[in-house]
DNA sequence: GTCAATTACGTTCTCCGTAAGGATG
DNA sequence: CATCCTTACGGAGAACGTAATTGAC
């Protein structure tokens, strides 16, 4: 058996001229001169076998054999046009599905609005934003079930990363402690500060232990940042956090004081699967991301 | 939206890569160079609007349009495949049918070897036959449930025909009738006989009108030729057949003589819808009649 | 005689292969 | 530095258009 090599075009013109009954206009309809048409038509019924067509010079029709070729072609035809503008629904970005996960103080802080902007300009694609935990966010990043997670921590060698900022940390107090009116302070100076932390589990503490700023042993030691806030509203001590999440602070009417230290320092990175390309619809989102990055640096 | 013209090969060089994750190797099974392998791929990826393909030069994977398009594209692939297969079979006679409608005496004397020899050649073909009068018969034709007819009578304006064979008539009686020993009579020697016919609505018995050998008042009339073969067997009179028919009067140890009649013969045609053309497996069996035919003739 | 499909022929363009270029591990 | 994909370029063949031919009504 001959090797097969029709074309679109070749589909198109034999249901053209199945639907037509006539060359002349079949060959317009396919925008080909009437001889380049009927070629093409011998050529089809070549690599088929068979003839498909009946023609006296007054009369087109179709054989048998043609009909069922046609029923099978129409439906191919169809398959094959839904393919293809399937793609390119996906390719313009008129349909698709992009989800991210982020930790709860990136996703409080950033995702509104990188959101926000998403959906104006990409009405039709669904949206799935999972606000988790660094080990929760890895674990739906390796499974494939989201496209990118927004981290904090940049010794991740299992995905592709990129740093999208390196946040300082914040001393928060209340407004009558006496680190309120100061420009700075150092971790030195905190000697002797009552320190609310969070769990040991949280990127945020991990982070603080690596700086050296170690808790004392009777340190309270919560697993929410708003528990935190409540607590420092409440005068139970001072607690050191990231950028990212002072909006619980301020929020509570407390004062965040820069803490100057080199190493304190917590990088926020988008780490996406190793050698798995992004969707369309992802890469827009990515943009979103780092557009949104770059303005919280300034 | 750009013009779509993707090939087979296009589909297959997809597929090969989408499956071999290897430029190189996917060309090898396409029987490409790899340059042209490539080529033929950024086309593809032009065409579709969008990359299918992430490429390092040590991995390559799909990318999330690209998987998705895979899926579409496999289907379609062997829904064409499949349908020209089926077009293949159907060429070359694997699978098929054919259905034939023929007057009773054709249907029993030439269609048990036509039909013989046609399975013979193409065991995988399903055969209707139908045995059927000259109404019955182009009325299945004209619905299209045979392929062709093969009827009495040339003044078929309505189909398409070819002649078969145009067949003489014979005077059929006892071996001790007068006329049993004669090499041939005329119509006008059988006047004052017993002559036994058919009904009006036979293709006949039209005939022998049409030559004028009209029916005595009181002669028996009956329906079918089995009957008249008795009729004589038993002493009430002689008939007049055509030859296909004589098999009945053979069996029944009757005699046959030609009737010399220029008027009097009866053409077998061959009838089959205008503007329809036939299935390769009718074709065939259409050799196969004309082949019979022929052989009758001798 | 007219309309319509096929055939003939010259042109254009697509597709392929060889070979050079460039990127990655 | 070896592998492997991409780009460059030239040639072969396919596809197309114009025009002549054939065939049917």
């Amino acid at each position: 058996m001959a090797l097969i090599n029709l074309s679109t075009r070749d589909l198109e013109a034999f249901l053209a001229l199945a639907h037509a009954h006539h060359f002349t206009r079949a060959a317009e309809k396919c925008h080909l001169s009437q001889s380049a048409f009927s070629q093409k038509i011998a050529r089809i019924e070549q690599t088929a076998g068979v003839a498909l067509f009946e023609r006296s010079t007054r009369h087109v029709t179709l054989t048998p054999e043609g009909e069922v070729f046609a029923q099978e072609v129409t439906r191919i035809q169809q398959d094959l046009q839904h393919a293809v503008s399937h793609l390119n629904e996906l390719a313009t970005r008129r349909i698709g599905k992009v989800a991210i996960a982020a930790l709860p103080s990136v996703a409080a802080v950033w995702m509104p609005r990188v959101i926000s902007r998403y959906r104006a300009a990409n009405p039709n694609i669904r949206i799935e934003l999972f606000d988790t935990l660094a080990e929760g966010g890895f674990a739906l990043l390796r499974e494939g079930r989201v496209d990118v997670f927004i981290a904090a921590g940049a010794d991740v060698r299992e995905f592709d990363v990129t740093e999208l900022r390196n946040e300082p940390f914040h001393l928060v107090c209340r407004p009558s402690h006496r680190f309120a009116g100061k420009r700075s302070v150092s971790l030195a100076q905190l000697k002797g500060e009552e320190v609310i932390h969070l769990a040991r589990s949280s990127s945020v503490r991990q982070h603080l232990e690596a700086a050296g700023a170690t808790a004392q042993p009777n340190a309270l030691e919560v697993e929410h940042l708003a528990t935190v806030a409540a607590l420092v509203a409440q005068g139970l001590g001072v607690s050191i956090v990231p950028e990212l999440a002072l909006f619980h602070f301020e929020r509570a009417g407390l004062v965040c004081v820069p803490v100057r230290d080199r190493h304190l320092r917590r990088p926020i990175i988008l780490a996406r699967r190793k050698g798995k390309a992004l969707s369309v619809a992802a890469k827009a989102m990515v943009e979103e991301i780092l557009s949104e990055a770059r303005q919280a640096k300034r």
